[in-house]
Order: C-alpha cells, then structure tokens, then sequence
DNA sequence: TGTACATCAGTGAACGCGCGTTCACTGATGTAC
DNA sequence: TGTACATCAGTGAACGCGCGTTCACTGATGTAC
C-alpha cells in the first residue's frame, strides 16, 4: 500500500500513484524524525510534507493545523518513552522479595524516563513542551505496550511499594509528582544544562544517586 | 539624564533630544519586560526597540544580534532570581543552633527558587532557556545583593549543612545538582505541568514536601 | 461486465506575517585649536 | 570665546527568509446502477 518509487529529484521520495496510502501515518513519522532532530521548534509542517513528498497544503487533509501535527507527534514521544520505562523494568530480576522488587521498579522506571531523556533528548523536549498534563487516564496512543503511559507507570510502581510495606500508606498521595520533580529536573540539568557533558556512565551514576536520594527521602 | 517627553503617539515614548540617553539600559529594561510577559520567545528585538521608541537598528548600536540582547536579560533574571532567594534565607529566625540554621538555610534556598518560579514564571524561563551552565564563577551581573548567583547561593548552604555537621562530607560532592534537580524539576510541574493550578497556598505544601524529601535523602 | 458519477486526496499558486539584519544616511555632541 | 571637525548614536528604507494557511483546481478511486 506504500506506493512509492525510489525517488527522482525535487521534494523527497517519488511516488508513482496520486494517493499517497498513508500520509497521516507518513506525516507523523516525519514529525518525529524532526522531533529527534531538533525538539518542539523543529516540528515544521512544511518540511514534514517535504519529506512526505507532497505538497505543503496536503498536510490539511489530515491535520487541522500544525499544533494538531505537533500533539500526534507528542502523542508518538510519550508512548516511546513509556516503552522505554517498561523495558528497564523487565530487565529487573526474577525471584526478589517483594520489597526489593517494589524498591527495584521504582528505579527502574526512573532509570529508563532519564535514559530516554537523554538518548532520545529531541522526543523527549517534544513530550514535555507546551503545557503537559498528567493524564491519569487510558489513551492508548500515549501508552506503553502495557497500555499504562509514563504518568501511570510511576503511580503503578509506587502502588508497588506501598502494597510491599516498604512506603507507608498515608506518603502515597501525591509521591508520583515528588519523584517525577526529582527525575524531570534531573533529565533537563542533563539534556540543556551544566551536567551536559556527562559521559553515559557518568550520567547513569548521578541517576542512580539521585534515586537514592528519591527513595530515602519519599 | 534620561530626557524624554511623555509620549505622543506612534512608537512608543518620545524623546525630545535625538540622543536617547541611555538605550542599552532601555532595551534591557524592555527585554525584561518581554521575558515577563511571555518568556524567551517573547523576547523580540523590534519590540524592544519600539517599546525603548527607536528605530529597529538602533538596537545594534549596543548589541550584536537578538541573541546577544537575550544574554543580558538572562543574566538580569539570574540576579532576581539570587535576590528571591537571599530575601528567602535572609526571612530565617535568627538564634537558632547552627544545624537547624543550616537545614533552615537550604530549604530557604529552595523555598526562594521555587516562589521565583512561579511569581516570575517568564523570568525563569529565560533564565535557563537555551544550554545554561553552573557557573561557579562570580559574574556580578548575574548575582544577588551579597555577590554570589544562585548556583553559588545553593553551594553554600550545602556547605553550611556540611558544617554544622548534617551532611557527611563524603556525600557533599555534587549534591548541589541533586538538590537542584529535585526543585527544578518541581519548578517546571508547577509552570508548564500538571501542578500548573495550584494555589499558592497548595504549591507552598508540595514544594516543603519535596524539601523534607531532599534534606532526608541528601 | 461496463459506465456515470460522487467523493475526496493531493496540486499549484499565492497571501500576509513579523522577524532579524544590512545599507547609506543625518544630526547632535564634545574636543582641539 | 569662537569655530572646525571627528565621532558615533540614531534614522529610513529595504532585504530575504521561511513559515502557516487559504483558494480554486485536478485526478484517481470505489460504488450504484
């Protein structure tokens, strides 16, 4: 259904059919691409149908406005970096106790949101630009592949601790925006302030550090 | 020696001598009033120059580029920011034992950041828009009354826990980015998240809540 | 199986926007004699 | 004390830029008969 020749010259890729198959699809790709490349101010709809290969007004078919290109592509960032958290957290091994399994799920999804902030630091400026939300509700373009987006994976670790008796019941309420304060900051001091140039091992050392600091104090 | 007449009308106040006396102060002070109203992007050349009553080249008597403006008003919100948080710490009963001064002292570092933040949520923004830097160095036009930037204000107090005996010496090393991170990242839930609604009264509870954090995780 | 037609995805050309920046200039100032 | 002149802060006009968005259109598709 991709209907496209190789290429030619003039704007991006050739297609051989007037339809394109999947230009909304095409054009969210391309967003991201940009996103990676350079964040938010990178997102430009007319250079997302330049690489789609199509003219600058065929975005309005499928978009009402760059804004509206530019939520798809957020969408995109928080839905790649839940999986991203998801994916530290499979990595924690089997046959812990309870507690040092809840402690350990903590960490992990805080190690995976600073990961991705800094490996994929152009998506992750996307997701957090423009007002953000915490969105303690199910949308799935948002979502991890265990349908939990970012917000929902900390809460669920969180819950973890409480149900292991390791965080007491009545420090729940409100913990998710304590550890998320910690880790966000920490992600931006990395990606576009004085801890820029920390090498990766560096970075992962004040990570851990930092969790240290999360799971002491909460 | 600032000699301009009322205003009348077209662009902005108008002067009566052809000189203007003092447009780089002017268009600093226009800057600064840009960041407010809107943040970085906000901070536009020709608008200062219109607000200043000047033709838009003038600006480049006194300035290199847009950029180079900017510059000087982020430097100009650093300073208020390390005045907020010297008239925080300043606010601390005095006739304590050094340990609890010194713990007062960093949760008033803390305290100051964070109202700095939301009271002056343009300001801040500028201030660590773009790649911003620690600087342990002493640049008088970004610090405070006693002559130090935030980033030192926050250094110190840390050294005073050190001091007073509440922080081992062995975890001093970087903390500063640890309890840095923990509050900017609180500073951005509150400006552009999801605790963007908070009352003043609320936002005062999270951000004690996330200094006991700190003060017990350090 | 063949044809008419509604649908609508994509085209081509153009718009206004405000921006940062450059050019050659003009007018006021302070200083040297 | 008076005058010539260098200095340089501010002017007026214009530039090119790339953007988002709108307009009237054209061409391919799928469906009803």
């Amino acid at each position: 259904m991709k209907a496209m020749t190789k290429s030619k010259a003039g704007r991006g890729p050739r297609r051989s059919t007037y339809r394109h198959g999947d230009l909304r699809r095409a054009l969210i790709d391309a967003g991201i691409r940009l996103a990676r490349e350079g964040g938010p101010d990178a997102v430009v709809l007319r250079e997302a149908t330049r690489r789609a290969g199509v003219a600058p007004n065929a975005a309005y078919r499928h978009f009402a406005s760059r804004e509206d290109l530019l939520k798809a592509v957020r969408a995109s960032a928080l839905s790649a970096l839940a999986v991203r958290m998801e994916s530290e957290v499979a990595k924690i091994r089997t046959g812990k106790r309870p507690a040092d399994f809840a402690r350990a799920s903590l960490r992990a999804v805080g190690t995976g949101y600073l990961r991705f902030a800094r490996e994929e630091s152009g998506l992750f400026r996307v997701a957090f630009s423009g007002p953000f939300d915490a969105e303690p509700t199910a949308d799935p373009a948002k979502a991890g592949q265990t349908g939990l987006n970012p917000f929902q994976l900390l809460g669920a670790a969180l819950d973890r601790l409480v149900a292991a008796g390791v965080l007491a019941a009545e420090r729940r309420a409100g913990a998710e925006y304590l550890a998320w304060s910690a880790v966000h900051g920490l992600a931006l001091l990395m990606i576009a302030g004085p801890l820029h140039r920390l090498t990766a091992a560096q970075a992962h050392a004040v990570g851990q550090r930092l969790l240290d600091v999360v799971e002491r104090g909460l």
